[in-house]
DNA sequence: CGCATACTTGACGTCATTCAAACCGTGTGG
DNA sequence: CCACACGGTTTGAATGACGTCAAGTATGCG
Protein backbone atom coordinates (compact mmCIF):
# COMPACT_ATOMS: atom_id res chain seq x y z
CA UNK A 1 0.00 0.00 0.00
CA UNK A 2 1.23 3.75 -0.95
CA UNK A 3 1.73 6.45 1.27
CA UNK A 4 -0.96 8.50 1.56
CA UNK A 5 0.90 11.88 2.39
CA UNK A 6 -2.22 14.57 1.38
CA UNK A 7 -3.99 13.28 4.27
CA UNK A 8 -1.18 12.57 6.78
CA UNK A 9 -1.95 13.81 10.21
CA UNK A 10 1.32 14.76 11.00
CA UNK A 11 2.24 15.86 7.42
CA UNK A 12 3.20 19.25 8.74
CA UNK A 13 4.75 18.17 11.71
CA UNK A 14 7.24 15.13 10.77
CA UNK A 15 10.87 15.17 9.79
CA UNK A 16 9.69 14.43 5.85
CA UNK A 17 7.68 17.94 6.70
CA UNK A 18 10.60 20.04 5.09
CA UNK A 19 10.46 17.97 2.00
CA UNK A 20 9.16 20.09 -0.92
CA UNK A 21 6.11 18.09 -3.57
CA UNK A 22 8.76 16.60 -5.43
CA UNK A 23 11.35 15.08 -3.01
CA UNK A 24 8.01 13.93 -0.90
CA UNK A 25 6.75 11.98 -4.17
CA UNK A 26 10.01 10.39 -3.90
CA UNK A 27 9.93 9.02 -0.58
CA UNK A 28 6.66 7.79 -0.41
CA UNK A 29 7.32 5.51 -3.50
CA UNK A 30 9.93 4.30 -1.01
CA UNK A 31 8.42 4.16 1.40
CA UNK A 32 5.16 1.96 3.25
CA UNK A 33 2.66 2.23 5.49
CA UNK A 34 2.32 -0.14 8.19
CA UNK A 35 -0.28 -0.59 10.87
CA UNK A 36 0.56 -2.15 14.61
CA UNK A 37 -1.88 -3.76 16.78
CA UNK A 38 -0.93 -2.77 21.06
CA UNK A 39 2.03 -5.24 21.59
CA UNK A 40 3.05 -6.31 18.17
CA UNK A 41 6.68 -5.00 17.71
CA UNK A 42 8.29 -2.99 14.73
CA UNK A 43 11.91 -4.86 15.63
CA UNK A 44 13.33 -6.64 17.96
CA UNK A 45 16.93 -5.57 19.15
CA UNK A 46 19.77 -7.78 17.17
CA UNK A 47 17.59 -7.73 14.25
CA UNK A 48 19.89 -6.63 11.18
CA UNK A 49 18.00 -4.68 8.57
CA UNK A 50 15.80 -2.59 10.63
CA UNK A 51 13.25 -0.46 9.41
CA UNK A 52 13.05 3.13 10.23
CA UNK A 53 9.77 4.93 10.29
CA UNK A 54 7.92 8.02 11.18
CA UNK A 55 4.68 7.44 13.60
CA UNK A 56 1.36 8.64 12.56
CA UNK A 57 -0.85 7.69 15.09
CA UNK A 58 -0.86 5.45 18.01
CA UNK A 59 1.99 5.62 20.32
CA UNK A 60 5.14 3.07 20.43
CA UNK A 61 7.91 2.00 23.37
CA UNK A 62 11.24 1.50 22.86
CA UNK A 63 12.70 -1.18 25.49
CA UNK A 64 15.72 -3.05 26.36
CA UNK A 65 15.75 -7.04 28.00
CA UNK A 66 18.10 -7.88 29.88
CA UNK A 67 19.54 -11.05 30.80
CA UNK A 68 16.77 -12.13 33.30
CA UNK A 69 14.06 -10.86 30.99
CA UNK A 70 13.25 -7.91 32.61
CA UNK A 71 12.15 -5.13 30.04
CA UNK A 72 13.11 -1.51 31.04
CA UNK A 73 11.10 1.28 28.67
CA UNK A 74 14.12 3.35 27.80
CA UNK A 75 12.03 6.21 25.54
CA UNK A 76 8.23 7.10 24.33
CA UNK A 77 7.34 7.53 20.84
CA UNK A 78 4.31 10.10 19.72
CA UNK A 79 2.72 10.68 16.79
CA UNK A 80 5.27 12.27 14.52
CA UNK A 81 8.27 10.87 16.01
CA UNK A 82 10.71 8.89 13.74
CA UNK A 83 12.57 5.76 14.80
CA UNK A 84 15.34 4.40 13.24
CA UNK A 85 19.19 3.99 13.97
CA UNK A 86 20.31 5.25 10.75
CA UNK A 87 24.18 3.83 11.18
CA UNK A 88 24.07 0.68 13.55
CA UNK A 89 24.00 -2.31 11.54
CA UNK A 90 22.14 -4.24 14.47
CA UNK A 91 18.61 -2.45 16.01
CA UNK A 92 20.01 -2.15 19.15
CA UNK A 93 16.82 -1.81 21.38
CA UNK A 94 12.93 -3.36 21.17
CA UNK A 95 10.28 -1.24 19.37
CA UNK A 96 6.72 -2.16 20.42
CA UNK A 97 3.16 -0.72 19.94
CA UNK A 98 1.33 0.66 23.24
CA UNK A 99 -1.79 1.42 21.32
CA UNK A 100 -3.04 0.41 17.86
CA UNK A 101 -0.55 2.24 15.66
CA UNK A 102 0.37 3.51 12.09
CA UNK A 103 3.40 4.29 10.50
CA UNK A 104 4.94 5.48 7.39
CA UNK A 105 8.41 2.63 7.21
CA UNK A 106 11.44 2.84 5.09
CA UNK A 107 13.88 0.50 4.53
CA UNK A 108 17.38 1.60 6.26
CA UNK A 109 19.21 1.76 3.02
CA UNK A 110 16.29 3.74 1.22
CA UNK A 111 16.07 5.94 4.23
CA UNK A 112 20.18 6.49 4.04
CA UNK A 113 19.53 7.39 -0.18
CA UNK A 114 17.51 9.92 1.10
CA UNK A 115 19.24 11.45 3.71
CA UNK A 116 22.34 12.19 1.03
CA UNK A 117 20.02 13.59 -1.34
CA UNK A 118 18.14 15.72 0.97
CA UNK A 119 19.91 17.70 3.38
CA UNK A 120 17.21 19.36 4.93
CA UNK A 121 15.99 15.86 5.55
CA UNK A 122 19.30 15.15 7.62
CA UNK A 123 18.62 18.33 9.12
CA UNK A 124 15.16 17.40 10.44
CA UNK A 125 16.52 14.23 11.78
CA UNK A 126 19.16 15.70 13.58
CA UNK A 127 17.07 17.93 15.65
CA UNK A 128 14.37 14.89 16.07
CA UNK A 129 17.54 13.31 17.24
CA UNK A 130 18.62 15.87 19.92
CA UNK A 131 15.12 16.22 21.02
CA UNK A 132 15.04 12.27 21.66
CA UNK A 133 18.33 12.77 23.23
CA UNK A 134 17.11 15.41 25.50
CA UNK A 135 13.78 13.55 26.32
CA UNK A 136 16.04 10.21 27.09
CA UNK A 137 18.57 12.54 29.80
CA UNK A 138 15.25 13.54 31.63
CA UNK A 139 14.32 10.60 32.28
CA UNK A 140 17.32 9.37 33.53
CA UNK A 141 17.79 12.60 35.86
CA UNK A 142 14.38 11.62 36.92
CA UNK A 143 15.35 7.42 37.71
CA UNK A 144 18.84 8.98 39.30
CA UNK A 145 18.16 10.76 42.25
CA UNK A 146 14.08 11.06 43.12
CA UNK A 147 11.91 8.59 45.37
CA UNK A 148 9.28 6.51 43.79
CA UNK A 149 6.54 9.36 44.52
CA UNK A 150 8.56 12.01 43.20
CA UNK A 151 8.86 9.95 39.76
CA UNK A 152 5.40 8.58 39.30
CA UNK A 153 4.21 12.54 40.00
CA UNK A 154 6.69 13.54 36.98
CA UNK A 155 5.32 11.14 34.82
CA UNK A 156 1.88 11.90 35.31
CA UNK A 157 2.27 15.37 34.73
CA UNK A 158 4.00 14.55 31.35
CA UNK A 159 1.56 12.55 30.08
CA UNK A 160 -1.22 15.28 31.35
CA UNK A 161 0.80 17.50 28.92
CA UNK A 162 1.33 15.11 26.15
CA UNK A 163 -2.60 14.47 26.13
CA UNK A 164 -3.15 18.59 25.94
CA UNK A 165 -3.14 20.02 22.42
CA UNK A 166 -0.72 23.53 24.14
CA UNK A 167 2.23 22.66 24.42
CA UNK A 168 3.01 23.22 28.07
CA UNK A 169 -1.00 23.17 29.95
CA UNK A 170 -2.35 19.67 31.18
CA UNK A 171 -4.91 18.39 30.53
CA UNK A 172 -7.44 17.62 33.70
CA UNK A 173 -8.34 14.18 32.61
CA UNK A 174 -6.65 11.70 30.79
CA UNK A 175 -6.42 7.87 30.16
CA UNK A 176 -2.68 6.34 30.89
CA UNK A 177 -1.01 4.92 27.63
CA UNK A 178 0.98 2.54 29.90
CA UNK A 179 -0.08 -0.27 32.18
CA UNK A 180 0.82 -0.33 35.62
CA UNK A 181 4.08 -3.19 34.74
CA UNK A 182 4.73 -0.63 32.03
CA UNK A 183 5.18 2.19 34.36
CA UNK A 184 6.89 0.07 36.94
CA UNK A 185 9.60 -0.65 33.82
CA UNK A 186 9.78 3.18 32.32
CA UNK A 187 10.61 4.07 36.43
CA UNK A 188 12.88 1.34 37.35
CA UNK A 189 9.96 0.61 40.16
CA UNK A 190 7.70 -2.34 41.03
CA UNK A 191 4.22 -2.82 39.58
CA UNK A 192 3.50 -2.87 43.54
CA UNK A 193 5.31 0.09 44.49
CA UNK A 194 3.52 1.85 41.23
CA UNK A 195 -0.05 1.17 42.95
CA UNK A 196 0.70 2.10 46.03
CA UNK A 197 2.13 5.31 45.35
CA UNK A 198 -0.36 5.74 42.77
CA UNK A 199 -3.14 5.45 45.89
CA UNK A 200 -0.80 7.59 48.14
CA UNK A 201 -1.13 10.71 45.26
CA UNK A 202 -5.14 9.69 45.51
CA UNK A 203 -4.85 10.02 49.35
CA UNK A 204 -3.05 13.40 49.37
CA UNK A 205 -5.04 14.73 46.95
CA UNK A 206 -3.03 14.79 44.30
CA UNK A 207 -5.37 12.70 41.36
CA UNK A 208 -8.09 11.23 41.21
CA UNK A 209 -8.12 7.62 40.16
CA UNK A 210 -11.23 6.72 37.51
CA UNK A 211 -11.17 2.52 36.28
CA UNK A 212 -7.65 1.68 35.67
CA UNK A 213 -6.07 3.80 33.09
CA UNK A 214 -8.27 7.01 33.72
CA UNK A 215 -6.76 9.91 35.63
CA UNK A 216 -7.73 13.15 36.82
CA UNK A 217 -5.52 15.96 38.27
CA UNK A 218 -7.04 17.85 41.07
CA UNK A 219 -3.98 19.38 42.21
CA UNK A 220 -1.85 20.02 39.30
CA UNK A 221 0.62 22.14 40.74
CA UNK A 222 0.99 19.49 43.73
CA UNK A 223 1.79 17.23 41.48
CA UNK A 224 4.70 19.09 39.93
CA UNK A 225 5.78 20.37 43.26
CA UNK A 226 6.51 16.71 44.22
CA UNK A 227 7.84 15.92 40.78
CA UNK A 228 10.74 18.20 41.86
CA UNK A 229 11.00 19.75 38.62
CA UNK A 230 9.94 23.45 38.02
CA UNK A 231 10.48 24.63 34.56
CA UNK A 232 10.38 22.36 31.13
CA UNK B 1 43.77 31.77 18.42
CA UNK B 2 43.01 30.10 14.90
CA UNK B 3 42.34 26.27 14.84
CA UNK B 4 45.07 24.17 14.27
CA UNK B 5 43.60 21.96 12.16
CA UNK B 6 46.67 19.70 10.48
CA UNK B 7 47.96 18.68 13.87
CA UNK B 8 44.44 18.03 15.50
CA UNK B 9 44.39 14.48 17.27
CA UNK B 10 40.76 13.82 16.58
CA UNK B 11 41.61 15.41 13.10
CA UNK B 12 40.36 11.72 11.35
CA UNK B 13 37.50 11.02 14.06
CA UNK B 14 35.62 13.96 14.89
CA UNK B 15 32.42 15.54 13.20
CA UNK B 16 34.11 17.86 11.18
CA UNK B 17 36.46 14.52 9.55
CA UNK B 18 33.89 15.11 6.50
CA UNK B 19 34.98 17.87 5.55
CA UNK B 20 36.89 18.83 2.70
CA UNK B 21 39.70 21.09 2.84
CA UNK B 22 38.33 24.07 1.76
CA UNK B 23 35.18 23.63 4.04
CA UNK B 24 37.87 22.95 7.28
CA UNK B 25 39.58 26.59 6.26
CA UNK B 26 36.05 27.93 6.29
CA UNK B 27 35.39 26.31 9.81
CA UNK B 28 38.21 26.79 11.45
CA UNK B 29 37.99 30.21 10.70
CA UNK B 30 34.61 30.54 12.43
CA UNK B 31 35.78 28.82 15.46
CA UNK B 32 38.19 29.20 18.43
CA UNK B 33 40.03 26.79 20.31
CA UNK B 34 39.91 26.80 24.15
CA UNK B 35 40.76 25.20 27.29
CA UNK B 36 39.61 24.00 30.27
CA UNK B 37 40.83 23.19 33.41
CA UNK B 38 39.28 21.00 35.85
CA UNK B 39 36.03 21.91 37.42
CA UNK B 40 35.62 24.78 34.94
CA UNK B 41 32.54 24.72 33.06
CA UNK B 42 31.85 25.44 29.00
CA UNK B 43 28.10 26.67 29.62
CA UNK B 44 25.43 26.05 32.07
CA UNK B 45 21.96 25.29 31.71
CA UNK B 46 19.77 28.25 31.12
CA UNK B 47 22.61 30.29 28.79
CA UNK B 48 21.59 31.41 25.86
CA UNK B 49 23.99 31.56 23.20
CA UNK B 50 25.86 28.48 24.80
CA UNK B 51 28.44 27.36 22.16
CA UNK B 52 28.92 24.52 20.30
CA UNK B 53 32.30 22.57 20.21
CA UNK B 54 34.52 19.32 19.75
CA UNK B 55 36.65 17.83 21.83
CA UNK B 56 39.97 17.59 21.58
CA UNK B 57 41.66 16.28 23.94
CA UNK B 58 40.47 15.78 28.04
CA UNK B 59 37.44 15.02 29.14
CA UNK B 60 33.94 16.79 30.07
CA UNK B 61 30.64 15.88 31.82
CA UNK B 62 27.24 17.13 30.91
CA UNK B 63 25.08 16.93 33.96
CA UNK B 64 21.61 18.62 35.42
CA UNK B 65 21.12 19.88 38.65
CA UNK B 66 18.07 19.43 40.44
CA UNK B 67 16.24 22.19 43.04
CA UNK B 68 17.88 20.86 45.90
CA UNK B 69 21.56 21.19 44.39
CA UNK B 70 21.74 17.78 43.51
CA UNK B 71 24.25 17.10 40.24
CA UNK B 72 23.45 14.49 38.36
CA UNK B 73 25.90 13.22 35.85
CA UNK B 74 24.36 12.61 32.39
CA UNK B 75 26.81 11.77 30.00
CA UNK B 76 30.42 12.06 29.58
CA UNK B 77 32.62 13.21 26.72
CA UNK B 78 35.34 11.73 25.07
CA UNK B 79 37.69 13.11 22.93
CA UNK B 80 36.32 13.67 19.18
CA UNK B 81 32.58 14.01 21.04
CA UNK B 82 30.44 17.06 20.00
CA UNK B 83 28.98 18.86 22.59
CA UNK B 84 25.67 21.32 21.50
CA UNK B 85 22.36 22.12 21.43
CA UNK B 86 22.09 23.40 17.95
CA UNK B 87 18.28 23.70 18.02
CA UNK B 88 17.17 24.61 21.62
CA UNK B 89 17.40 28.46 22.34
CA UNK B 90 18.74 27.75 25.71
CA UNK B 91 21.51 25.35 26.94
CA UNK B 92 19.57 22.58 29.16
CA UNK B 93 22.60 21.05 30.97
CA UNK B 94 26.00 21.76 32.64
CA UNK B 95 28.53 21.42 31.12
CA UNK B 96 32.08 21.09 33.12
CA UNK B 97 35.87 19.98 32.34
CA UNK B 98 36.46 16.67 34.22
CA UNK B 99 40.11 17.15 33.32
CA UNK B 100 42.06 19.73 31.36
CA UNK B 101 40.78 19.65 28.11
CA UNK B 102 40.96 21.25 24.98
CA UNK B 103 38.29 21.97 22.46
CA UNK B 104 37.46 23.87 19.18
CA UNK B 105 34.19 25.59 19.89
CA UNK B 106 31.57 27.45 17.86
CA UNK B 107 29.15 30.16 17.90
CA UNK B 108 25.89 28.79 17.47
CA UNK B 109 25.30 30.43 14.61
CA UNK B 110 28.29 29.85 12.59
CA UNK B 111 27.42 26.12 13.35
CA UNK B 112 24.17 26.47 12.29
CA UNK B 113 25.21 28.21 9.10
CA UNK B 114 27.83 25.47 8.61
CA UNK B 115 24.85 22.75 8.80
CA UNK B 116 23.00 24.28 6.31
CA UNK B 117 25.97 25.02 3.78
CA UNK B 118 28.04 21.27 4.15
CA UNK B 119 25.36 18.35 4.20
CA UNK B 120 28.12 15.83 5.17
CA UNK B 121 28.57 17.87 8.38
CA UNK B 122 25.28 17.80 9.29
CA UNK B 123 25.30 13.72 8.78
CA UNK B 124 27.98 13.41 10.75
CA UNK B 125 26.28 15.31 13.36
CA UNK B 126 23.34 12.80 13.02
CA UNK B 127 25.69 10.16 13.30
CA UNK B 128 27.30 11.58 16.47
CA UNK B 129 24.22 12.25 18.12
CA UNK B 130 22.72 8.80 17.81
CA UNK B 131 25.26 7.45 19.50
CA UNK B 132 24.84 9.85 22.42
CA UNK B 133 21.47 8.98 22.20
CA UNK B 134 22.40 4.94 22.61
CA UNK B 135 24.98 5.72 25.22
CA UNK B 136 22.49 7.66 27.14
CA UNK B 137 20.31 4.71 27.13
CA UNK B 138 22.50 2.65 28.14
CA UNK B 139 23.43 4.56 31.45
CA UNK B 140 19.34 4.68 31.90
CA UNK B 141 19.43 0.92 31.37
CA UNK B 142 21.67 0.41 34.18
CA UNK B 143 20.98 3.41 36.47
CA UNK B 144 17.01 1.84 36.36
CA UNK B 145 16.98 -2.12 37.38
CA UNK B 146 20.43 -3.01 38.59
CA UNK B 147 21.84 -2.71 41.72
CA UNK B 148 24.79 -0.68 43.05
CA UNK B 149 27.09 -3.27 43.11
CA UNK B 150 25.88 -4.29 39.05
CA UNK B 151 26.43 -0.70 38.39
CA UNK B 152 29.32 -0.15 39.88
CA UNK B 153 31.14 -2.92 37.76
CA UNK B 154 29.49 -1.82 34.95
CA UNK B 155 31.01 1.61 34.83
CA UNK B 156 34.39 0.35 35.56
CA UNK B 157 34.23 -2.09 32.91
CA UNK B 158 33.47 0.66 30.60
CA UNK B 159 36.22 2.73 32.02
CA UNK B 160 38.74 0.06 31.15
CA UNK B 161 37.62 -0.33 27.42
CA UNK B 162 37.05 3.50 27.27
CA UNK B 163 41.32 3.67 28.44
CA UNK B 164 41.99 1.22 25.69
CA UNK B 165 43.15 1.67 22.48
CA UNK B 166 41.04 -1.27 20.73
CA UNK B 167 37.87 -0.79 20.80
CA UNK B 168 36.61 -3.20 22.71
CA UNK B 169 39.03 -5.00 24.95
CA UNK B 170 39.66 -3.73 28.59
CA UNK B 171 42.58 -2.11 29.74
CA UNK B 172 44.18 -4.15 32.94
CA UNK B 173 45.19 -0.94 34.71
CA UNK B 174 43.85 2.97 34.73
CA UNK B 175 42.69 5.37 37.02
CA UNK B 176 39.07 6.63 37.71
CA UNK B 177 38.52 9.76 35.61
CA UNK B 178 35.62 10.58 38.16
CA UNK B 179 35.94 11.28 41.77
CA UNK B 180 33.53 8.99 44.66
CA UNK B 181 31.36 11.30 44.36
CA UNK B 182 31.00 11.74 40.55
CA UNK B 183 30.65 8.47 40.56
CA UNK B 184 27.77 8.69 42.64
CA UNK B 185 26.03 11.53 40.82
CA UNK B 186 26.32 9.17 37.89
CA UNK B 187 24.88 6.26 39.38
CA UNK B 188 22.60 7.38 41.52
CA UNK B 189 23.81 6.41 44.06
CA UNK B 190 25.82 8.11 47.38
CA UNK B 191 29.55 8.45 47.94
CA UNK B 192 29.38 5.93 50.73
CA UNK B 193 27.83 3.23 49.30
CA UNK B 194 30.11 4.01 46.04
CA UNK B 195 33.47 3.35 48.49
CA UNK B 196 31.61 0.14 50.02
CA UNK B 197 30.65 -1.29 47.08
CA UNK B 198 34.30 -0.52 46.18
CA UNK B 199 35.64 -2.34 48.81
CA UNK B 200 33.44 -5.29 48.02
CA UNK B 201 34.60 -5.80 44.67
CA UNK B 202 37.98 -5.57 45.74
CA UNK B 203 37.37 -8.63 48.90
CA UNK B 204 35.96 -10.30 46.27
CA UNK B 205 38.64 -10.14 43.91
CA UNK B 206 37.42 -8.42 41.04
CA UNK B 207 39.65 -5.81 40.95
CA UNK B 208 42.31 -4.07 43.22
CA UNK B 209 42.37 -0.14 44.11
CA UNK B 210 45.69 1.40 44.07
CA UNK B 211 45.32 4.51 45.62
CA UNK B 212 42.55 6.67 44.99
CA UNK B 213 41.40 6.74 41.78
CA UNK B 214 43.84 3.76 40.43
CA UNK B 215 42.14 0.67 39.36
CA UNK B 216 43.57 -2.61 38.50
CA UNK B 217 41.16 -5.41 36.92
CA UNK B 218 41.97 -8.64 38.69
CA UNK B 219 38.98 -10.91 36.69
CA UNK B 220 37.17 -8.58 33.96
CA UNK B 221 35.45 -11.31 33.26
CA UNK B 222 33.70 -11.68 36.74
CA UNK B 223 33.46 -8.09 36.28
CA UNK B 224 31.10 -8.49 33.05
CA UNK B 225 29.19 -11.14 34.52
CA UNK B 226 28.70 -8.95 37.85
CA UNK B 227 27.51 -5.87 35.21
CA UNK B 228 24.71 -8.20 34.01
CA UNK B 229 25.30 -7.27 30.03
CA UNK B 230 26.99 -9.76 28.22
CA UNK B 231 27.22 -7.84 25.28
CA UNK B 232 27.52 -4.32 23.55
C1' DC C 1 -20.20 -19.33 34.61
C1' DG C 2 -15.24 -20.06 34.95
C1' DC C 3 -10.90 -18.71 33.96
C1' DA C 4 -7.27 -15.31 32.85
C1' DT C 5 -5.25 -10.97 33.33
C1' DA C 6 -4.48 -6.76 35.64
C1' DC C 7 -4.52 -4.42 39.68
C1' DT C 8 -4.61 -3.69 44.82
C1' DT C 9 -3.40 -4.56 49.53
C1' DG C 10 -0.74 -6.46 53.45
C1' DA C 11 3.31 -8.39 56.04
C1' DC C 12 7.97 -8.86 56.00
C1' DG C 13 12.89 -8.60 54.45
C1' DT C 14 16.71 -6.25 52.36
C1' DC C 15 19.55 -3.04 50.32
C1' DA C 16 20.89 1.53 50.02
C1' DT C 17 20.67 5.87 52.54
C1' DT C 18 21.52 8.67 56.47
C1' DC C 19 24.07 10.36 60.12
C1' DA C 20 28.27 10.21 62.39
C1' DA C 21 33.01 9.55 63.15
C1' DA C 22 37.53 8.30 61.78
C1' DC C 23 41.07 8.24 58.25
C1' DC C 24 44.41 9.87 54.83
C1' DG C 25 47.17 12.86 51.78
C1' DT C 26 48.27 17.50 50.96
C1' DG C 27 49.20 22.08 51.58
C1' DT C 28 49.91 26.06 54.97
C1' DG C 29 51.77 28.57 58.55
C1' DG C 30 54.20 28.78 62.88
C1' DC D 1 60.02 20.16 61.08
C1' DC D 2 55.75 19.76 63.15
C1' DA D 3 50.92 21.13 63.97
C1' DC D 4 46.91 21.90 61.90
C1' DA D 5 43.17 22.35 58.78
C1' DC D 6 40.80 20.72 54.76
C1' DG D 7 38.90 17.90 51.01
C1' DG D 8 38.20 13.46 49.64
C1' DT D 9 37.52 8.94 51.28
C1' DT D 10 36.47 5.04 54.31
C1' DT D 11 33.90 2.72 57.88
C1' DG D 12 30.16 1.81 61.24
C1' DA D 13 25.33 1.53 63.08
C1' DA D 14 20.55 2.61 62.60
C1' DT D 15 16.76 3.93 59.80
C1' DG D 16 13.70 3.72 56.08
C1' DA D 17 12.08 3.14 51.34
C1' DC D 18 11.32 -0.03 48.13
C1' DG D 19 11.25 -4.97 46.84
C1' DT D 20 9.49 -9.62 47.55
C1' DC D 21 6.16 -12.88 48.48
C1' DA D 22 1.56 -13.91 49.02
C1' DA D 23 -3.29 -13.23 49.20
C1' DG D 24 -7.25 -10.94 47.70
C1' DT D 25 -10.22 -8.03 44.40
C1' DA D 26 -11.91 -6.40 40.17
C1' DT D 27 -12.66 -6.68 35.05
C1' DG D 28 -13.08 -8.87 30.87
C1' DC D 29 -13.48 -12.76 27.70
C1' DG D 30 -14.52 -17.34 25.97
Amino acid sequence: MNLACATCPVRDSAACSVLDEAEREVMAAAGRTRTLKRGETLFAAGDDNAACATLVSGALKVSATDIDGNEQILALVHPAGFIGELFAPFAQHDVVALTESQLCTFAKADLNRAVDAYPALTKALLRRSQEDLHATRCLLELTGNANAEARLAALIYDFARAASQSPCHPVAQFDLPLSRGEIANMLGLTIETVSRKLGDLEATGAIRRIGKRGIELIDPAHLQALSGRSRE
